[in-house]
RNA sequence: CGGGGUGUGGCGCAGCUGGCAGCGCGCGGCGUUUGGGACGCUGAGGUCGGAGGUUCGAAUCCUCUCACCCCGACCA
């Protein structure tokens, strides 16, 4: 490609709005722009990024067997009303009427339409397993997008769908997956984790995450220093104390002014955080009044919370409804409160003679104890896991990271076909659903998040397995040195003749703008060639991450560049420990 | 949805106590330059987000509205 006649230029400036390195630098490389919020065009050097990355998925998934088909972005609306979806998401649905009056919607994820497929297409147990895959646009009207290609309302997705027989089969799909993942990240030069997660809107039985570690990463994933544990902290577990022995004390209001919070509370009593209970209050969808109780030392994880109620969502609650159900905003306990369920973290269980709130300004209650002094409605794992607390395997410190979820694997179970009917008949001519699980990956977050993590203050820096092109040519010199131009349009077609990809910077710019637009850009090799090369026969040769240049006899340019090639590519071919 | 912020040429910004719409970069032309974002001359390019209002006069003041960004809530 000829850079002279490239659609879309570079910028110097990015708009002063970005704020993450992808987005800024995405746009600055002329990579892609905003046409409204979460929503991108990709420029044609994004987008051969972008199906670089989707091609290496296609390999990796092709190679598990996987089939590729294509399912539309409008569905009529029957199907998700089948699933119980229609009702169940939110406004992140997108839903319309076509001019028969009839309601559509727009695609966010398509187990259904695979599911309606399953139940025409699949009838015998001879016919599975199966897995199909597309690579398609999704649609999702988040409540706020942000950072560029990280978190958009319009991405592409690779979405693919395993059919199975029995919950063996799912097993081995779904291992499959996990290390078609690995090798998909790995190819593209990702540092990532792999964790156990909540399920979520999909539903079913498991759910892992693949999750790039970085410090603008909207998830925080808890990781055992030893290797033994890594959880998202929707889900994570910490090890728990054995349950304290100590006998229960008689109960006894003590005053204590000033302390609607925990730590002035502890601090007031002097006594570790650990020997208070605090409440936390939350209205639940269903209008129940959620009374969660935890200890002083740890917080409240409202994803488990939500679970141990059955509770679609959780707000907090306000004063006013907290005096509602007899308790006080900043001394609340739940000794003596109505029409409220009481969840209880098994922290509180396991120790007794908890500080509590007296739920009247300015006292609380010594020695409280569940069982004798309240009932619980719900005992249960509410705890957030945090860095610091212990490993649930082996009882190190955890560690927390930020990360970005650019992957993630669900197995479904019969959650969709048995709703909707998709079933196949056995050798004994008996039915049954079929066993789904459901995988997903983001082909333009998996791009700025190797951006995220590649790139340094001048650009980007492209593994050159999705880099735009192989090489940047770079002709240096005036208009009236013909030598340079001449020089650099035999090397352009020399390499493109051994299948080397270059963007040719062609241009009548200085020297110092190439330079500057090929850092940006970010390609892995550089070639220059300028009077001053050329006097000696040569031409500069220039990886992007290397701090110094080798120059090599012009007639070697593109064997040196085809070598530099196949050793960036080596640590990238998806082998574990290749990198 | 709550809180905060910003809308002025392609990008970055100034102008905002009302009085000719500006600067830098970028873009066209000419010339000089030519290895890390050159310089001179000369041009083109703007419904000042939109609507309504106040005023002799509005980018500027008032009202409404739209869009975008950030934090939170939310979220494969």
């Amino acid at each position: 490609m000829r850079m002279s006649h490239l659609f879309g230029r570079t910028l110097r400036e990015a708009p002063g709005d970005v704020e993450l390195p992808s987005h800024r630098l995405m746009l600055r490389a002329g990579m892609m722009r905003p046409l409204g919020a979460g929503i991108y065009s990709l420029l044609p050097l994004g987008f051969r990024v972008v199906t670089k990355v989707e091609q290496i998925i296609r390999e990796e998934l092709n190679a598990i067997g996987g089939q590729e088909l294509l399912m539309p972005v409008v569905h009529p609306a029957d199907l998700w009303k089948e699933s119980g979806r229609y009702d169940n998401v939110g406004p992140e649905m997108t839903r319309f009427k076509d001019r028969g009056d009839r309601d559509m919607v727009l695609a966010m994820t398509h187990e259904e339409i695979v599911t309606d497929l399953a139940r025409q297409e699949i009838n015998s147990y001879r016919q599975l397993p199966q897995l199909v895959y597309h690579i398609q646009t999704k649609w999702r009207d988040e409540p706020r997008s942000r950072g560029g290609l990280i978190r958009v309302r319009e991405f592409t997705m690779k979405d693919s769908y395993s059919l199975d027989r029995d919950e063996a089969g799912l097993d081995v799909q779904y291992r499959n997956h996990w290390g078609a993942y690995e090798r998909i990240f790995r190819r593209c030069g990702l540092r990532f984790v792999v964790v156990g997660a909540d399920t979520g809107m999909m539903g079913g039985s498991a759910s892992h995450e693949f999750m790039a570690l970085s410090e603008y990463g909207e998830d925080i994933v808890l990781l055992c220093p030893n290797g033994d544990y890594a959880d998202n902290r929707e889900v994570a577990t910490f090890r728990r104390e054995p349950a304290s022995t100590e006998p229960p004390r008689p109960m006894e209001e003590v005053e204590t002014p000033d302390t609607t919070t925990i730590r002035a509370l502890a601090d007031y009593l002097d006594i570790p955080l650990a020997k208070t209970g605090k409440a936390v209050f939350f209205k639940g969808d269903s209008g129940r009044f959620i009374f969660a109780v935890i200890r002083g030392d740890l917080e409240i994880n409202e994803t488990k919370l939500r679970k141990a109620t059955g509770e679609l969502g959780l707000t907090p609650a306000t004063a006013e409804e907290i005096r509602a159900i007899g308790a006080e905003p900043g001394y609340g306990s739940p000794v003596g409160v109505r029409d409220a369920t009481i969840v209880v973290d098994e922290s509180v269980r396991d120790t007794p003679n908890l500080v509590a709130g007296a739920n009247r300004v300015g006292w609380h209650l010594m020695n409280v104890n569940l069982g004798r002094d309240y009932q619980a409605d719900v005992v249960a794992d509410i705890a957030a896991a945090d860095a610091g607390l212990p490993c649930p395997v082996c009882g190190a410190p955890l560690d927390a990271e930020r990360a970005i979820e650019v992957g993630n694997i669900f197995k479904l179970g019969t959650r969709y076909s048995a709703m909707l009917g998709a079933t196949y008949l056995d050798a004994e001519g008996q039915s049954h659903p079929i066993v789904m699980g459901s995988y997903g990956i983001g082909s333009g977050r998996v791009t700025a998040t190797v951006v995220e993590q590649h790139h340094d203050d001048k650009g980007i820096i492209w593994p050159v397995t999705i880099a735009p092109y192989h090489v940047s040519l770079l002709s240096l010199g005036g208009a009236d040195e013909s030598g340079p131009v001449e020089a650099a349009d035999k090397l352009y077609d020399a390499l493109l003749s051994a299948d080397v990809e270059v963007l040719y910077d062609d241009r009548t710019d200085r020297a110092g703008v190439k330079f500057n637009d090929a850092d940006l850009i970010g390609c892995p090799i550089r070639v220059s060639v300028s009077a001053r090369t050329l006097a000696r026969g040569e031409a500069e040769l220039k990886p992007r991450v290397a701090s110094e240049s080798t120059f090599v006899p012009l007639d070697e340019v593109v064997p040196t560049v085809q070598q530099m090639l196949a050793a960036l590519a080596a640590p990238l071919s998806g082998e574990p420990g290749a990198e």
